[in-house]
DNA sequence: TATTGTTATACTCTATAACTATA
DNA sequence: TATAGTTATAGAGTATAACAATA
């Protein structure tokens, strides 16, 4: 009898190619000099303007934590805040132009870099794969 | 024409799902409070008695990270270091008994917290998408 | 009073560079 | 000389707590 706990084989393979995708995505952040998190948060706000708050929600990360963040993003001139309109305490985030830049070579050098591993199935497969996992990802955590 | 690239669906799929898996075992690594490569750590030492350089390497990290990550595991009695008989210059790492405690319980959390997601998908596509992702994975990186 | 965001503080993670000891 | 590991240093990411401004 295994001293651990007996393996679920689906939780083992998502969690080794979820490790091995982080891994190509940190490397693609890192080739543009970000952080996987500030790569996340440039393709967040490729095509969208959100508050502070909102952004730390979907981050899953605290508030002070994206001030942090986009503290430094700022300073790059990747990011730029703005008040927000409709409420005196919000901060909108907006994506500069330049950051813009660095988000669609960012998402490029992803797909370039996660071909290896993508690119490993027939067609059909990849499909499969696909469908599979926006079933899977549709259903809400608990 | 979209600004952005144009994604490829599965790279979408593979990375929200990535990023949806790490989520989970960042929460359970933190509600053991450990962080995810802690965690990580433990899991490989698990069966397993590795030198500081094969960690680092199996790691994808820098041997001074090594030296901090298990100075900081060892301090809380979770891992051990001993000198390797065969090389006088190498430190070989191994877990404890409480180590493989904390191990185990992360794991099975790790499992657990997963289930919403895994759990989603009729027995049959659960092997199917098992066996896709082996398959993926199976392919080396470039 | 409650919410939004920032600041202060502390710790972990990470890398680079310089160093010691062994091969 | 080359390799294994540690230490010093620095910066980023993260959280908690206290705070200011607005709702």
């Amino acid at each position: 009898m295994p001293a651990a706990p007996a393996a679920d084989p689906l939780v083992d393979a998502l969690v080794q190619a979820s490790f091995a995708t982080m891994a190509v995505l940190t490397k693609a952040a890192a080739d543009a000099d970000l952080s996987l998190t500030q790569l996340r948060v440039l393709a967040i706000l490729r095509d969208r303007r959100l508050r502070m708050t909102a952004l730390a929600d979907y981050l899953g990360l605290e508030k002070s934590t994206m001030s942090g963040l986009v503290d430094r993003a700022e300073k790059r001139g990747l990011l730029a805040r703005a008040p927000n309109p409709d409420d005196g305490r919000a901060v909108d985030v907006l994506i500069t132009v330049a950051g813009a830049e660095v988000a669609d070579r960012g998402a490029a050098e992803v797909a370039r870099a996660l071909a290896p591993l993508t690119g490993a199935l027939p067609p059909a497969d990849r499909r499969r794969l696909t469908d599979l996992l926006v079933r899977m990802i549709g259903t809400p955590l608990a």
